[in-house]
DNA sequence: AGTTTTGAATTTTTT
DNA sequence: ATTCAAAACT
């Protein structure tokens, strides 16, 4: 109890406001502590101000180690956390402490630490698509078929995450075969994927007790967010890094466990007491968002779950706006009438388009709505669609990079050894590709031996080129500079003119390339680390896209996936269609019970006013296909309203029709 | 070698 | 509808 005599002003601060429960959460500060924080229940003030209060009780910032499963939400709870203890902390210290994803603590202590398991520090984390095209050169070796490569994909990162072996070899004869090579190339290309970034820190705090202990050395408190996402390997890295004496503490809500499908696993916060004996539980059931009647729906909806904690979340106040239930025709029916919405409760209630958010369950939804925002004239950000990061222009400087930092890295350097075009085409790039092969050596190696072939100029350049920069990287510090210089040498904004299709298309592509500049700029300024650690942040922290949409307001679309954690006084959860929302695969997998967890996650998110809405056809494949004209989840709708109140129907047809009537 | 055309496949959610 | 890969064309 160090320092509560001289901080009582700080304490009553940190506690003021709260409420018993989360109070109580806030001030357990030794053992393993559970919360249970319903939607709304002020969870990310908790554990702010837990934080903050261990400070007050004498601990340093680096001391915490903070995991979180999202990099927005590392950053919010940075943020808000920052503000808190400011006037008590110095910044250096502040920077010492680590908040972030587990992903990125990984690579931190990969970074450090990977030489024990055979790979090199500069190793190269694979994205998606760098993985998806790994994984297709090792099964047309294998003699499968490449456009299977999501299915392998996808079985090889369940595997990793459940710490098996090998994929179930029943389902899929040559799927053994595949995860062996793929995993031996990435390491010829001293490449790792996401999954292997905590599979092998697992390894790491496993295997080697002085990695283990040097982490659980620098760290005292471990508090963990998002508790019900975590996986198999995450919860190990909680358990390694986590001793007897060590204070655990995770919060986390079992209704909105949304991710199974990448491996989460709910029994990690139903079993939180059993793998951490004396763990104290305290539950967040006051909610401080949503109108009671929006709160009466999504308790309608969870209840029809089996296995849960078991939280009633309450609000006072007034009962608020009904819930409205709305029928369109189509798709574009149902975006007419929610912009029509949008645009009458803003008119009417003085709202700004930033108070507005369309939830939908797959991306492609959003497509119809950007339509029709744009004819109203609507400001709109689309959330989580085609990033910043993912264009083509950008993900080739990126890849520049990555292979000046990491030559080994075969996917990036064939991604640029052609642009702009020096002169090694096909054939050569094949050769190069089959000797390496053949020789069980990386491409980088085989380019500087092999001589002779009619690419061979082209290529003498590109180790050149290569070369100095690899070495200008290792000598000088500022690191734009030389990437400006490299985006010079390659005359890569001619080379994008020359590509694109009409000068609007060369300038906004010019520009992307520009913001990547200026984001390594941003970062030097920042003094957040090396160029290494610029790209580790590129590669794992998605929602770094442009600054300008960041800031541009307007109505926010987005998945009900990406929406969590987020509120909006006035939500519309669209699509809520047999096939789409319970979505047609969930059904097939027996995972129902997630879906409703992700409308419960949706119906949550709205502070004031709700509209769920469906249509009885919709545009697929390019094709009008009629869609199941029958609400899934309609348990939301107040028992009062069943005969009183039908949906909402838009139609412009039907309203026709009435008029005539 | 490099560009253009054609055809097939794709749609869940994300670090 | 759009996107991506293989095939055909210059």
């Amino acid at each position: 109890m160090r320092g509560t005599g001289t901080s009582l002003p700080l304490v009553s601060r940190l506690l003021h406001g709260l409420n018993a429960a989360q109070r109580e959460a806030v001030m357990t500060t030794q053992g393993p502590l559970l919360v249970l924080a319903g939607a709304g229940t002020g969870k990310t003030r908790v554990i702010t101000h837990r934080m903050a209060y261990l400070i007050e009780q004498g601990a340093r910032p680096p001391e915490i180690l903070s995991l979180t499963f999202t990099n927005k939400a590392a950053r919010e709870m940075k943020e808000r956390f920052r503000h808190l203890v400011e006037p008590l902390v110095d910044k250096g210290s502040l920077k010492a402490m680590f908040a972030g994803t587990f992903h990125s603590f990984c690579v931190r202590l990969l970074r450090e630490h990977i030489g024990h398991l055979g790979y090199k520090e500069n190793f190269t984390i694979y994205d998606d698509g760098d993985q998806q095209s790994l994984l297709k050169q090792v099964i047309n070796r294998a003699g499968g078929n490449s456009a299977e490569a999501g299915k392998f994909k996808f079985l090889i990162s369940l595997a990793k995450n459940k710490g098996l072996p090998l994929p179930d070899a029943s389902s899929e004869a040559l799927a053994p075969t595949v995860y062996r090579h793929y995993q031996e190339e990435l390491k010829l290309k001293n490449a790792v994927d996401f999954d292997d970034l905590l599979v092998l820190a697992v390894r790491l705090l496993r295997e080697f007790p002085e990695v283990r202990e040097s982490v659980r050395q620098r760290i005292r408190y471990v508090l963990v967010d998002e508790y019900q996402d975590t996986n198999a390997l995450q919860f190990e890295i909680v358990r390694r890094v986590t001793s007897e004496t060590h204070d655990v503490c995770v919060v986390g809500d079992d209704d909105q466990s949304i991710y199974s499908w990448r491996g989460a696993e709910s029994a990690n916060i139903l079993e939180f007491d059993q793998h951490f004996p004396g763990a104290k539980i305290v539950k967040l059931e006051q909610n401080y968002r949503c109108t009671p009647n929006i709160l009466e729906a999504a308790n309608r909806v969870i209840k029809n779950n089996a296995r849960r904690h078991g939280k009633t979340l309450w609000a006072e106040g007034a009962a608020g706006q009904p819930i409205r239930l709305v029928t369109a025709g189509n798709d574009t029916e149902e975006s007419a009438w929610v912009v029509s919405d949008i645009l009458r409760l803003r008119r009417d209630e003085n709202l700004r388009w930033e108070n507005f958010a369309v939830l939908y369950r797959a991306n492609h939804l959003s497509r119809v709505f950007e339509q029709e925002l744009r004819k109203m004239k609507v400001p709109y950000q689309v959330v989580g669609g085609m990033e910043f990061f993912e264009r083509r222009e950008v993900k080739d400087m990126v890849a520049y990079l990555q292979v000046i930092l990491n030559p080994n890295d075969d996917i990036s350097l064939l991604r640029v050894i052609n642009l702009p075009p020096r002169g090694v085409g096909k054939t050569t790039v094949e050769n190069l590709i089959e000797i390496s092969r053949r020789d069980k050596q990386p491409i980088w190696q085989i380019m500087q031996s092999e001589t002779g072939g009619r690419g061979q100029a082209g290529i003498d350049r590109f180790i050149k080129l290569l070369n100095a920069y690899h070495i200008r990287v290792r000598q000088e510090t500022c690191w734009s500079q030389i990437f400006k210089d490299l985006i010079a040498e390659l005359g890569f904004f001619e080379e994008l003119k020359r590509t694109s299709k009409d000068v609007d298309e060369a300038r906004s592509r010019i520009e992307n390339v520009e913001e990547l500049v200026s984001a390594l700029v941003a970062f030097e300024e920042k003094k957040e680390g090396n160029l290494t650690d610029f790209v580790d942040t590129l590669r794992l922290d998605t929602s770094q896209k442009d600054e300008k949409e960041d800031q541009g307001f307007g109505v926010t679309l987005m998945t009900l996936h990406a929406a969590k954690g987020l509120e909006f006084p006035h939500v519309y959860i669209v699509g809520v269609e047999e096939g789409t929302l319970p979505h047609d695969r969930s059904k097939a997998e027996g995972s129902v019970d997630e879906e409703r967890r992700l409308f419960y996650v949706g119906i949550t998110r709205a502070m004031k006013g709700l509209a769920l809405s469906y249509c009885a056809s919709r545009k697929r494949y390019g094709q009008e296909m009629p869609c199941h004209p029958r609400v899934f989840f309609w348990n939301c709708r107040k028992r009062s309203w069943s005969r009183s109140m039908p949906p909402t129907v838009w139609s412009r047809s039907l309203r026709m029709k009435q008029r005539i009537a």
